[in-house]
DNA sequence: TCAAAGTTTCAATAATTATTGAAACTTTGA
DNA sequence: TCAAAGTTTCAATAATTATTGAAACTTTGA
């Protein structure tokens, strides 16, 4: 197989995934294109790539640097922009971690903490159990929270597999 | 606050979170609805809970069977199905986590160990960085694999936190 | 067997989200 | 300072996805 197409199914497959998941499609494949390149891109390559308008490319590379996930390069003597992606995988996992526990922990653990907080009331029976569900789900949501910090620092893959092994 | 307010928060929170993950606003506003009843409610008193159609409640009652997140039920005397949320927090978790592995782990899964087991061609360096790029993420996508195998079995609290604290 | 109660399907439509592309803006260096 | 090269913005549009609601279908028990 021709690289090209090797990285073309990547692309592709990487932007399908990620559009299951809440991220643009656009943004998943632009991200692919940059990972699959070991050296950076100007927008103009990544368009050409992908055949995407600039518009585009120009706001997911934005989003792509907020996320962390890659960053601007300048090549001596050229004014162009380049964009090169962060290789490290557990870096770009931690990035992708902290950025969707910002969108889909935080808010559900404001509302639990606020929920706490709050005197309910209603028939005992059903407070009750509206209260063990506030109650339950934010312990749960802390503790993967704690694991989510520890995989984090986990970048070891050595350590890594002797924890598995560890607990199997 | 009154205990019908609550709920309704909750609901509206579950919801937006869950549609920013990829599935779909309603389903996960019935489900936050079921979890926070004790108790079963068919349809009827479904739509009626959060204003929406028939069909909809329809179709998402039966994703959420599918998801194994609630199980219908049927009361003595009465021809009406009623649905019930599965409320023990791990089970819950763990079948969200196999319902989600399965959209967006196994595909990327397949993809690299295709790409694993072709040869591809192309200027050495770039073959090179594309390979190595495939085995790393290989690797990471096993062990993430392995590691929600193991939280999916370690539902007794007690166990995780003195595992979290193991690990500190 | 039949009608009432309940469930499912699906084409049409609405709502949401992503994308384009041209115009406005910014930066650079001669 | 100015024009060329490059970047950003954003209204219009396209694409995707979710929702409605009425009609078709199924099940139940008298």
């Amino acid at each position: 197989m021709k690289l090209q197409e090797a990285q073309m199914e990547f692309i592709q497959t990487w932007g399908s995934v990620g559009s299951s998941w809440g991220i643009p499609r656009s943004m998943a494949q632009i991200h692919a294109l940059l990972l699959a390149n070991a050296e950076g891109m100007s927008t103009e390559e990544v368009m050409e790539a992908i055949k995407l308008s600039r518009g585009n490319v120009n706001i997911n590379l934005r989003e792509l640097i907020n996320w962390g996930l890659i960053s601007k390069q300048n090549k001596l003597g050229d004014r162009k922009e380049y964009f090169k992606a962060e290789h490290e995988i557990w870096t770009v996992a931690k990035r992708i971690i902290e950025e969707r526990k910002k969108r889909e922990f935080v808010p559900i653990q404001n509302l639990l903490s606020e929920l706490k907080a709050t005197k309910i009331e209603g028939p005992k029976a059903k407070v009750a159990h509206f209260n063990s569900l506030v109650n339950e789900l934010d312990a749960f949501l802390s503790q993967m929270d704690q694991l989510s910090d520890l995989l984090v620092k986990m970048k070891n893959n050595r350590f890594f597999n002797q924890f598995i092994k560890f607990l199997k």
